[in-house]
DNA sequence: CATATTTTCTATAATACTATAGATTTCTGT
DNA sequence: ACAGAAATCTATAGTATTATAGAAAATATG
C-alpha cells in the first residue's frame, strides 16, 4: 500500500512523469487517457496506478516537476553577480530554451494547471510567485542601481517578460526551425529599448 | 435535414455558440461534454445537436466566430489614418479589452484551435495569419515614417505584441479588479520605449 | 533453491460520453 | 381551428474512461 522505494520504482516513477508530461502537453488533460500515458511508457493502462494514486495525481506531479525545474534556475540567476541586462539576457534564454528542450512539464503546468483543484495548487502557486517575485527583486535591484528606469513599475514588467517568453516559447515549439538566439536577442532589445528611435546610445 | 433559417432558428445558433464558447473556455474541449453545452442554453443534451453537426463542429463554429470579430476591428484600426502610436494603442485596447469582456470565443481560439484537425483549421489559419499580417504592415509603415527604429523585425514585433496582449488579457480575466488602461498604458510605453533609462524624450 | 517482495498484468465494475432515431410539443400561416 | 414545419424531448446503441482487486510474473534475499 506505502510507496517503495527501490531504484526501479523511482526510476519508472520518473518515466511515468515524462510520459503525462508528453501526452498531457500534446492533448490537454482531459483529452489524454491513462492509456495514453501508460502506453507511452510501454505498460498497461491499470498499471500506471502503481504510480500514480490518480489522474489528477498525475496531472499535479508533472505541473510540480516542470515549474520546480525551472525555479531552480531563476534561483541561480537571481544569486548570480550579473548586471542587470546580463540578468535579463539569462531569464529569458531559460525560459525560451526550457521549451526548446521540449520541456512538456512546463507546458502542462502553463496549460493545465487550471483543471487542478485549489488544494493541490497552492503549492505551485507558491513556486510560480516565488519565481515571480525572484524576478520582480530584479527589475527593482536595476532600478536601484539606475540600469532601467525609475518609472518602470517592477510587478507589471515582471509579469510582462514571463508572458512573453511563455508566448514565444509556444511558438517555438511548433517551428523547430526557428533561430532560438535571435529572438532571444529580439526580446531583450525590445525590453531593454522598445520600438522607438529616440535613444542616446543603446549600449 | 437542411438547415432551416428562421429567426428563432438563427437566434437560438448564436446562442448554441456563445454557450460552447463559454464551456470551452472554462473547462476546455475535452473536459466540456455537449451535456453542459445544452444545459447552459436550456435545453436537453440530444436537441444540441438540432444546432451543432458534432462536437467538434461547435469547436470549429466558436472559433471562427471569436476570430472573426477580433479580425475585423483590425481591419478598421489598420485602415484608419491614426499615427503609429495611436495605432498601437488601439490594437493593444481593442485586444485586451476583448478579455475583460469575457470574449471567450477568443480564449477558446487561443487555447484549444489546436485540436481541430487541420482541414478544419485552415479557414481560421487564415484569419489568424491576417490578423497579424496587418499589423506587421502597421510596423512597417511605422518604420517608413520614421516612428520607430529601422532594425525593428516587423513580424518579430508584431508576434510579440500578439503574444503580450494574450498574456495580459488572461491575467485579467483571472483578476477582475485590474485597472486595464493602467495595464495598457503601461504596455504600450514598454513597447515604445523599454526598461532603459536613456532616451532624449518620450514624447 | 526457496521464499518474500516488487512489479506488471488481466478482468471488470461503475460511470460517462457522443451521436442518432423517432416521438412529442410548439409555432406559423391560412 | 387545422395542417405542416420547426424545435425539443426521450431513449438508447455503442463506445471509452477511471479506478480497483486479485492473479501472475519478475526480481531480490537469505
Amino acid at each position: 500500500m506505502t510507496n517503495p522505494s527501490t531504484d526501479k520504482y523511482v526510476a519508472q516513477h520518473q518515466a511515468a512523469i515524462r510520459a503525462a508530461a508528453a501526452v498531457f502537453a500534446e492533448k490537454g488533460y482531459y483529452g489524454s487517457s491513462t492509456r495514453d500515458i501508460a502506453e507511452r511508457m510501454g505498460i498497461k493502462q491499470g498499471s500506471l496506478y502503481y504510480y500514480f494514486k490518480s489522474k489528477e495525481a498525475a496531472l499535479s506531479e508533472v505541473c510540480l516537476f516542470g515549474m520546480q525545474d525551472y525555479a531552480e534556475r531563476m534561483n541561480s540567476i537571481a544569486a548570480s553577480d550579473q548586471s542587470f541586462r546580463e540578468k535579463l539576457v539569462a531569464t529569458v534564454t531559460s525560459h525560451v530554451t526550457k521549451y526548446r528542450e521540449k520541456n512538456e512539464a512546463l507546458r502542462v503546468y502553463n496549460a493545465e494547471r487550471l483543471y487542478l483543484p485549489e488544494s493541490k495548487r497552492r503549492k505551485l502557486k507558491k513556486l510560480g510567485s516565488g519565481y515571480r517575485q525572484q524576478l520582480e527583486e530584479i527589475f527593482q535591484e536595476g532600478v536601484r542601481n539606475g540600469d532601467i528606469r525609475q518609472s518602470i513599475d517592477c510587478h507589471f514588467a515582471a509579469q510582462t517578460v514571463i508572458g512573453m517568453c511563455n508566448a514565444w516559447g509556444e511558438l517555438i515549439v511548433r517551428d523547430p526551425d526557428m533561430d532560438l538566439f535571435e529572438i532571444i536577442e529580439k526580446c531583450v532589445d525590445l525590453l531593454m529599448n522598445g520600438f522607438s528611435d529616440n535613444k542616446k546610445s543603446n549600449q
